[in-house]
DNA sequence: GTATAAAACTGATAAATATCAGGGTATATA
DNA sequence: TATATACCCTGATATTTATCAGTTTTATAC
């Protein structure tokens, strides 16, 4: 099994403050999971045992809303770690994690990451900087659902997956969404989230092949997010 | 002036993990603000020299979005702190805090704070753990953004201020809100809120008497939460 | 107290979005 | 290959919400 010491991954986030020996420590203990596309992490109420860090692959972090959508609140891949906050505040999870491609995750006993939270105030210090960057994140997805019409906040997403999953090899957006996944993160019925995909490739803005995307005209696309 | 180590304020907020001694420190060095209602905090972009502890009195985090209409996303009153995030990501603010009442908040020098998180594990824990419980906030307001009608949203407002601000004397909601900051905290035009309110009333959920609001039927108002 | 401005309210209408119903298309499986 | 199943799409319609225009009420300043 591969060695946390040697990872790459952790670069992206507050592991990169461990000590070599913290790392190694945690190497021993740690598993290397491997998930199918749609299979779940962890899901909403479950007491978890430890957090996770994912190699490779792409996940939707979703929590089911009263009225039986699963409202996605955000993705994550590569870099990304999955249930600090729970394992911090020693509570069940809120959120349901789900495998959206085929991947590889890290899963780090809870007891481990407790002793270097206390043990090592970089680390700590590491994990409250990704909380606060969450954090702004989550208020600007406020503002926007609150604020934003549903054509807008497609718009965004579509930009937002543009910008921050890598690309096919002929420039498509390389995250593959079902269209119901789509209307879940804007907050739409399926219906409206197809309907306005369709009117954006009417007027050119993007092409349509199945679930491969291809961001035509970017700037027009970001006229839209900002409402025109 | 009164001191933070006499302060009872901080047994809400993280500050109740420091030491007499960095109390002693960091009570030296604050300073104690009288803000008027209405008055700014801070505003958004500002580069923040300091956190703010508050004492007394509620204000409203808000963030304008590109349409015009300013979102609040929070509610702090009496121990919260504000500004913390700006500090620990050296960033400028993205939000706006303005005086909803006439307050009484102290100032601490962001190199106080800096020191003490670096110096102080216990505390860094302390303010990681009032973020991870931010988020957890913030994820369940972007599912009810996303997800609920605007009536579903007016009612659970109604609720989060009828269990989470002091009442008046004869049961009344304690912290008054112009019919505008109710619309930018459920995210619609102020119109649609006043229509809904009377609403809620002429079905006797509730009693208006101009900016007061009498909650008569709990009930049915978490049954309209729930959609209805 | 009166003047003035700001806030609250109401109605009419337009625009955005959800819902329901049905058909088409791709994909997996036997 | 056939069949089932899930996903995608479209139209018609209902509902929700925003917008605009105007009136009334309340708060504020003189």
């Amino acid at each position: 099994m591969s060695k946390c010491e040697h990872c790459i991954v952790r670069q992206f986030n507050a592991l990169k403050e461990l000590t070599t020996e913290e790392l190694e420590r945690i190497s021993k203990c740690k598993s290397t999971l491997s998930i199918k596309k749609g299979e779940l992490i962890f899901s909403e109420g479950e007491h978890l045992k430890g957090i996770y860090c994912i190699k490779k692959g792409v996940c939707k972090i979703s929590k089911m809303s009263e009225n039986g959508k699963d409202q996605i609140i955000h993705l994550i891949q590569k870099g990304g770690l999955l249930g600090e906050r729970s394992i911090i505040n020693d509570e069940v999870t809120n959120l349901k994690a789900t495998a959206l491609q085929d991947m590889l995750v890290c899963f780090i006993p809870k007891e481990e990451i407790l002793k270097d939270l206390h043990e090592n105030n970089e680390f700590s210090l590491g994990i409250l900087k990704g909380m606060a960057n969450s954090l702004k994140n989550a208020d600007n997805v406020i503002v926007n659902m609150a604020q934003k019409t549903v054509k807008q906040r497609l718009a965004e997403t579509l930009l937002f997956l543009d910008t921050n999953f890598e690309k096919t090899e002929d420039n498509k957006l390389g995250l593959q969404l079902s269209r119901e996944d789509i209307a879940n993160m804007i907050g739409t019925a399926t219906e409206s989230a197809i309907r306005l995909l369709s009117n954006f490739k009417k007027k050119g803005v993007i092409s349509l092949k199945g679930k491969e995307i291809n961001i035509l005209n970017t700037e027009k696309l970001k006229k839209i997010a900002r409402g025109f």
